[in-house]
DNA sequence: GCCAACGTTGGC
DNA sequence: GCCAACGTTGGC
């Protein structure tokens, strides 16, 4: 199973949001990469939730992929989409914290800061989950 | 609200 | 295929 990051701006669709709609539909990518990255996503693989353009920028939760990729329904373009399912919510790990961890700093969170869904290497999941004390 | 970083577009 | 101009993201 693989984990990923993805970002959103909270004023666009937060996590509460997400917590209230069980699932949503994943769509707005419009990189390459980051659609390289939906493309790559399992069903089951794990997600952190992040909220960007906040006062204090987070890793709020964590989310499950529900459905794999499939083309994007809101344009006819080559973009693509994936299902997300709520999964739980975390104590908040800040940008901050992120940025002030030795262990972290090759995370895509810091280094691709750009990207809006990013892979994470299995240590950096575990480093994540244990500042947020889970 | 500003601005740095960076991805994309388009002229040559 | 290079690179300048432009647009967008996102931290502060």
């Amino acid at each position: 199973m693989a984990y990923w990051l993805v970002k959103s701006d909270p004023e666009t669709y937060s996590f509460e949001r997400m917590k209230k709609e069980k699932k949503t539909m994943w769509d707005g990518v419009r990189n390459y990469a980051a659609r390289n990255n939906l493309r790559a996503m399992k069903k089951g693989d794990l997600c952190f939730f992040y909220e960007s353009m906040n006062g204090e920028p987070s890793v709020v939760g964590i989310v499950k992929v529900a459905k794999e990729a499939y083309q994007d329904p809101t344009t006819t373009e080559d973009w693509s989409v994936v299902d997300l399912e709520y999964n739980k919510a975390l104590k908040p790990v800040t940008l901050k914290q992120v940025k002030a961890n030795a262990k972290l700093s090759q995370m895509a969170l810091v280094r691709l800061s750009r990207l809006s869904v990013q892979p994470v290497t299995d240590a950096e999941w575990q480093e994540v989950m244990k500042m947020s004390g889970s």
